[in-house]
Formats: structure tokens, sequence, C-alpha cells
RNA sequence: GGGGCCGUGGUCUAGCGGUAUGACGCCGCCCUCACACGGCGGAGGUCGUGGGUUCGAAUCCCACCGGCCCCA
């Protein structure tokens, strides 16, 4: 006797991913995600890194790293914090002027200044909103009615006030020292803007006369320096060169006596093992001027040629300098070698092309002096993953400078200084207000030191960073809600990349630490680096780069990010391949038609559960309390591994198998429909609850589909309440089902046809389930 | 030169003191009333190498090798 068949509320046999574009409409119609600050719970603030658009395609793998900061901000409402998700565009510094001069060919110095900044902010908004889209598209629950931009007159304002605020309390000073500085962007650098590369470069073997007699064999990769040379030195342990001490050589073409000195910093191995210091072919020059109170000579103009100082080579390129000394070398001889050899040489990260160290006028934010403080500050944040927490303490340590601030470019925040023609005074303005001294006349009349009226605004900007390491205050309020900012700050979470922890996050913790006396972050989340398929990292110039759009319009954003959960544990590096993301794709289509499956019956809204409900509920309880673990570390591998296990191999597999027979009310079994249908719903709308954070959208079509007016997403992450006893069965039961389908198997039955086979002791508690389950005949 | 991470069947991965988990791929059978983007079954690994600790190691310790990333 056949009960009549039941309707499934979900209609279609897998998941329309164009369903999540009614969604996101839904979610935007009624203001889901809005943010209250004045909310009674707990605020949970998020310091979303603002990225830069810089250019295209965007990152697959910073819309990797979005989803899964989405994933945090969905975790921490659905634990009942009041989340502030902001959403924010980096949008100062060299990165875009760079951009508009590769992509638009045109030169910095080559408009007016307006008009280059004009061009810059275009390009900025077409970059930005691929990116929005993108994030939209992905399905972020952040604040994008008020996404902030950090080249806005509201932003820039608060960056300068922070200056203007420093420079009254002395941390940001003036000085002129040796400083990485880039010809291509013809500005200075900070260190944590260099990068190495490994270049082919000429080592040549120079002969150098003793004053007296003999000679001596210098090598060197820079011989167009040899007119800043001021001194020589050799190894204390070679033994090749004992006797040199107290001696000097002759620099050849310039003829200057240079003395001759015993330093463990030349390396035996190296060339000669006799080294040449000249100011300054590399940073190991500038330490050994200081050490050896040497007097530098410039050699190098900040156009990159060559200047008076440097005689027969003067205003020639580095590059051409190079090539005309060493033809003079020969000429007189003096050329014993040339040897080819790999070279690391410091590049500019922005432009990709060598910096030279030369000394320059700049602004300097102090850092050294607080090295320790600021080891104290960060150890009071709380790191996911821990171990993480080392790649800040090593930047912190080998710090050797203060931070050269200011920058010769046009597309960034202004430092906020007129210098009074009469003295040469800088006069600061009130903070508040963004400046923008290239183009405005002062806010002023006299200067505050000599009375004079006329004055000079500053050229300069500052480094982007300087921006960008104040998001936390930004968001938080300072200076401009204070109320609110008490509350906020420090705020709850930083999420970012490990790329840029010697940047973003060292110089937010300086910064913030340096204004709010306080460090920014309660807890710091760093993830792992989206690498190809082969494990390398993804470069234009690899060719390796995937655009994460089509990505997202074939598969949907649920099938995305599911796959970045599973695939990337946190703070480990993971592998990006279409082919994963495409079998991310099957657990969706599976929940789906398990949902569709569970759709079909009544709510029960108690019942009288079997031995089976009560296993698979064991199972529920323990899956919970493992995915909150990974949860509470914002760890979503944890969460989205575990719940496609349990969903596939327990819950479909075994128990809906178990129950088919009496949820349907077919043949004999019918008395415990009622137990299976509401086990079923249990499970179902306990493994939603676990999904949301991850995939917001089909989780809440369900939900809402078949529970639900409101959102998922108001909902709590579960709580195991259920008893965990029945799961020692789990393996037995999974185990027995598994050799009865072999049997079939090796008997060619169809898995409907019966068979006889022994039900195990063990198992006799479900021996009803099994029976109809398997359709067993005869007894044992 | 320094640091971090990683080395588990063809590929990727879980496990982190009791001789191995899952995925993708592969082979075979099955359109079984949620799902063929499915189900069942199968082949395939001495867990980088060497040594040590232990009754017992992929799992802890040491050394080495290799890969990736970062820094100097």
């Amino acid at each position: 006797m056949d009960a009549p068949a039941f309707e499934p509320k979900l209609k279609e046999t897998r998941w329309d991913p164009s369903l999540e574009l009614e969604i996101l409409k839904k979610w935007e119609e009624e203001d889901l995600y809005r943010f209250d600050g004045k909310s009674r719970k707990r605020l949970f603030l998020i310091d979303t890194p603002p990225p830069y658009p810089s250019g295209r395609p965007w990152h697959i793998g910073a819309a990797a790293h979005y989803t899964q900061i989405d994933m945090i901000a969905r975790t921490a409402r659905m634990m009942g914090h009041e989340v502030y998700f902001p959403i924010g565009i980096d949008r100062n510094g060299i990165p875009v002027e760079r951009y508009v001069e590769r992509e638009k060919k045109i030169r910095l110095t080559a408009l007016p200044r307006s008009d280059f900044i004009r061009i810059c902010s275009e390009t900025l908004d077409e970059l930005e909103s691929e990116m929005l889209w993108v994030m939209r598209r992905a399905g972020l629950s952040g604040d994008f009615k008020n996404h902030y931009r950090t080249d806005s007159p509201e932003y820039r304002a608060l960056t300068q006030t922070t200056f203007i605020d420093l420079f009254k309390r002395e941390l940001i000073y003036r000085s002129s020292r040796p400083n990485n500085f880039c010809y291509d962007c013809g500005t200075t650098v900070a260190d944590a803007e260099i990068d190495y590369a490994e270049l082919p470069t000429d080592l040549v073997y120079m002969v150098f006369d003793l004053v007296g007699e003999g000679s001596i064999v210098v090598a060197s990769t820079r011989p167009e320096l040899l007119g800043a040379c001021k001194a020589i030195i050799y190894n204390p342990a070679d033994d090749r060169y004992q006797g040199l001490e107290k001696r000097r050589a002759l620099v050849p073409v310039y003829g200057r006596e240079v003395p001759i000195i015993a330093h463990p910093a030349a390396r035996p191995d190296f060339g000669s093992g006799i080294v040449m210091i000249c100011s300054y072919g590399d940073k190991s020059d500038v330490q050994l001027f200081r050490e050896l109170g040497l007097e530098e000579v410039i050699l190098i103009g900040t156009d990159g040629r060559m200047l008076e100082a440097a005689g027969p080579l003067r205003g020639l390129t580095v590059e051409e300098a190079r090539q005309r000394i060493i033809d003079m070398l020969k000429d007189e001889g003096r050329v014993v070698k040339i040897e080819r050899i790999i070279h690391q040489i410091p590049i500019c990260e922005r432009s990709n092309t060598p910096i030279e160290i030369i000394p320059m006028d700049e602004y300097y934010l102090t850092q050294l002096s607080l090295k320790e403080e600021l080891l104290e500050a960060s150890s009071k944040m709380t790191f996911y993953p821990e171990f993480h927490r080392q790649l800040l303490i090593d930047w912190i340590n080998s710090l050797k400078i203060d931070w050269p601030i200011s920058r010769r470019r046009y597309y960034a925040t202004e430092i906020p200084i007129w210098y009074c023609k009469s003295c040469g005074q800088p006069n600061l303005p009130q903070p508040g207000k963004y400046y923008r001294p290239w183009m405005e006349s002062p806010p002023f009349e006299k200067c505050y030191n000599c009375g004079g009226t006329e004055f000079q605004g500053e050229e300069r900007t500052l480094d982007t960073w300087v921006d960008s390491s104040i998001s936390p205050l930004f968001i938080s309020g300072y200076l401009r809600d204070e109320k609110f900012f008490r509350r906020a700050y420090p705020v709850s979470v930083r999420p970012q990349g490990k790329d840029i922890v010697r940047t973003w996050l060292y110089y937010t913790l300086l910064r913030c630490y340096q204004l709010a006396g306080k460090p920014p972050f309660r807890a710091v989340w760093i993830s792992g680096m989206g690498l190809d398929e082969k494990g390398e990292k993804m470069s234009k110039s690899r060719g390796n780069v995937i655009d994460p759009r089509p990505i997202l319009e074939k598969y949907g954003a649920d099938v995305f990010r599911f796959w970045c959960a599973q695939e990337a544990s946190l703070g480990y590096d993971f592998r990006i391949s279409e082919q994963r993301i495409a079998s991310a794709g099957k657990f969706i289509t599976k929940l789906w038609n398990i949902a569709r499956y569970v759709s079909q019956f009544p709510q029960p809204s108690r019942a009288r559960l079997t031995p089976a409900d009560r296993w698979v509920l064991s199972e529920l309880s323990i899956l919970i309390e493992e995915s909150m673990r990974g949860y509470r570390e914002f760890n979503f591998f944890v969460p989205a591994t575990r719940v496609r296990n349990f969903v596939w191999n327990i819950f479909a597999n075994h128990y809906i198998e178990m129950t088919k027979i009496r949820a349907l009310r077919r043949g004999s079994q019918k008395g415990n429909a009622e137990a299976a249908w509401y086990t079923l719903h249990l499970i179902l709308k306990n493994c939603l609850k676990l999904l949301a954070p991850i995939t917001p959208f089909i989780t809440d079509y369900i939900w809402r589909t078949l529970y639900s007016e409101k959102s998922i997403h108001l909902e709590r992450l579960p709580i195991p309440r259920w008893d965990k006893s029945f799961s020692k069965y789990t393996e037995a039961l999974v185990e027995f089902n598994s050799s009865v389908w072999k049997q079939k198997k090796e008997k060619n039955l169809s898995l409907r046809e019966p068979i006889e086979v022994t039900i195990p002791e063990q198992l006799s508690l479900f021996k009803e389930d099994l029976m109809v389950m398997h359709n067993i005949v005869g007894t044992s």
C-alpha cells in the first residue's frame, strides 16, 4: 500500500548559479548586512584591506582572499556580533601612476600636474569598478553603500592631520642621508618597497697601483663608481694580503690616494678578495662609510646621470658610464679580466629597475627608537595562524633606518607644508582639512618664525603606506566620532595576506601605536598566497594569471567560495586551478539534491526518535563541534571539509539510504516516518547554518524556501545539543552497509533485490532500518 | 647568506606517537523512485633521504636533499 507521493518544494535537479543574482538583489533591498553602530551587541570591526587597483584583471587569488574575509564577517555575525565590514579602495601612490604611464603612454612629467592627476583618478575609477563588481558578485556582505577611498578629501585630510600631529611631536623629521632612489619612478623608496633580482653582471678585475711600489687587483661590479672610492678593504683572515694594511692605494683614472683596511665585510671568496668602498654601491657601502667615518662623494644625480665629480664620465647614464670607464681602464691596461656573474641587484618593486643609493633630503618617520615597544605591542595581538607572528617580529628586528615617507610623485596625499620664502621655515596648517600646497595658497598670512608673507608650497607627497596604515583609525572614527572610536578601537581583526606583513601590517602597527597609543587590532588573520597550478606565483610576466570574472559567471559565487574554503587552510599557500573549482561545484549540486529530497517531507515539530535517528544526530553533534573549532579561529577549511564529509559520506550515503523506505512510507514500514522526517529536516537545517558563512547563496535560498521568510543570515551558528554516544556505531554501520553493497555487487544483484545476510550483533539496534534498507530476507 | 612553509599512491590532500584519510584522475559495473556534476566496486603509497628516541613513528629529535615564498 503506497502512500501518495510527496512533492519536493525544490523542483530543479541542480543549483542554478544565476539565482545568485536575484538573491543578491534581495539582500540589497532588505539591507540585510546593515551595520548599526549604536547596537548593544558586541561590536566586531574588520579592517578590510582596501585593495589597490593597479591593473587588470584583478588577481583571482585576491578575489579568493576577499571571499574568505567575507566568511570572517559572516561568521562573526552568526556568532551574534554587530559586524562592521567596510569596503575601501586604496588609490594613492606610485602603482596607478605607473599604470597610467604604461597603458596610456604618458610620462608623469610631460603633463601639468593637475591633468596627470585627473587621468589617474579616471583610470582608478575604471579599475575600481571592476574590483567592486567582483566583490559584490562574490557575495561580500560589506558596506558597499559607503565604500571609502584613500584618496578622498576626507581620508587624505585624516592622513595629513596625522602628519601634522607627528611633525609637531617631532616624530617626523627632515634629513639628508643615503637613500634608495628609483630613477624610473623619480623618487625615494623605502626598504619595504625593494625587491631583489638575480641579473647577469660583469665583475671587473682592476689593477690599482700602491703608493710606493707594487699593485693589487680589486674586483667590482660597479667600476663607474671609481670616482667615489674612499677606501679599499680585504678580509683580515685572508693570508694572501697580509702586510697590506698601512699601505695606500691609488684609484685609477682619478688618482686619489685611499687607505687599505682589513675588514671582515670583505669576502675572501668573492672576486679577488679585495673590495673598493664607494659612495654608494650598495647598503654595505653606506654602513662602512658611516663606520669608517669616510666622507661621501656624490657621483650620480637624481636624473640617473653622472655628476661633475665623476670627471670624464660626467653627463653619462650609469650604464654608459660603466662601459666608458671599462674602456678607459682597458686603454690603460688595468683590466685583468671581466667575469660574467649572476648578481643580486636591488630593484624597485614598482618599476623593476635597479635602484641607486644616493643622499636625498627627505622626511622621515621615527621608528627605530620604538622597536621594543612595537614588539611588546605586537605580543598583545592574537595571530591566526600563530606561526605567522614571526614574519612581523623578524621584520621589526631587521629595521635599520627610520622610514622615509616623502615621495617625489603626483598622485598621492600631499605633504601639508608651506615654506617661508624669507626664512625657509616649514609652516604647517591647522589639522582637520585637506590641503594641496602645490596648487593652493596657505591658510595663514604670516610665517610663525619671521613673520614673512611669501610662501612656497611643498611639492612632494607621502608614501602610499602613510595613508593605508591608518585604515583602522579611519574606520573606527578616530578624531571624527570620538564616542564611537572609544568603543570600536582597537578594531577586532585585521585580515591580510602574508606578503604585506612588512608593509601594511607593520606600518599600521607603527602608526596607530604612535597616534593612539595602543595596538590597532585584537587579532591579525594572515592568509597564504594563491599560486598557480604548479605552485608558482601568479604574475603577468609569467602569463599565468586567471581572471576571476568568468569563473564567477560560469560556476557562481558559492562554488567559488566553497572551493576557496576547502582549498586553503588558514595561513597556507594554495593552488588555483579551474578543474578543482569545477569539482567544488559537485558538492553544491549534492547539497542541493539532498535538500530537494528532504524538501518533499512534512516538518513535524517533534518525534519519537529511532536508534538510526539518534545515531545521525550524534554525528551531527560531533560535526558541529569540529566545525565550530574551525570557525572560532576563522579557519574555514575545517568546517568546509568536515561538513562536506558529513553531508556526503554520512548523511546521504548512510542515513538517507537507511531511512528512505520509512520516510517515503513504502512497504510495511510507516510507523516511524515522522521521526525520519523530523531528523532529515533537523540535519539539513543545521548543515545549512554551518555552511551559511561559506556558501551564503544556496543556503539562504534553501532556507527561505523551506524554513523561514527571514534570511538564514540572521540565524546563529548551531550548538551541538545532541547526545554523542551513538557515534560509537558509525564505523560498524558504514562497514556493514559497504559489505552488503559489495555482496550484492558480487552476486550481480540490483540493490533492491533481496539478499540473505547476518546483521552483526553490535548493530541489532538498527535491525529494522537495515532490513528494509537492504531488503534482507531470512534471519539468523 | 638568513627566515618561513612544504615534501604522504599519477596529481592534490587529511592525519601529527599505534603501519594511512579523502578528493581529482584511471579501470569495471550500474540511468536503484534526491542527485549520471550520481551510486557501488577496483587498481595504485615501504608517508623526500639517512640516523636517533620509543614496545611502537608519516607523526617527536638531529642531519641532509629537494620545492615554493619572503628577506638581506
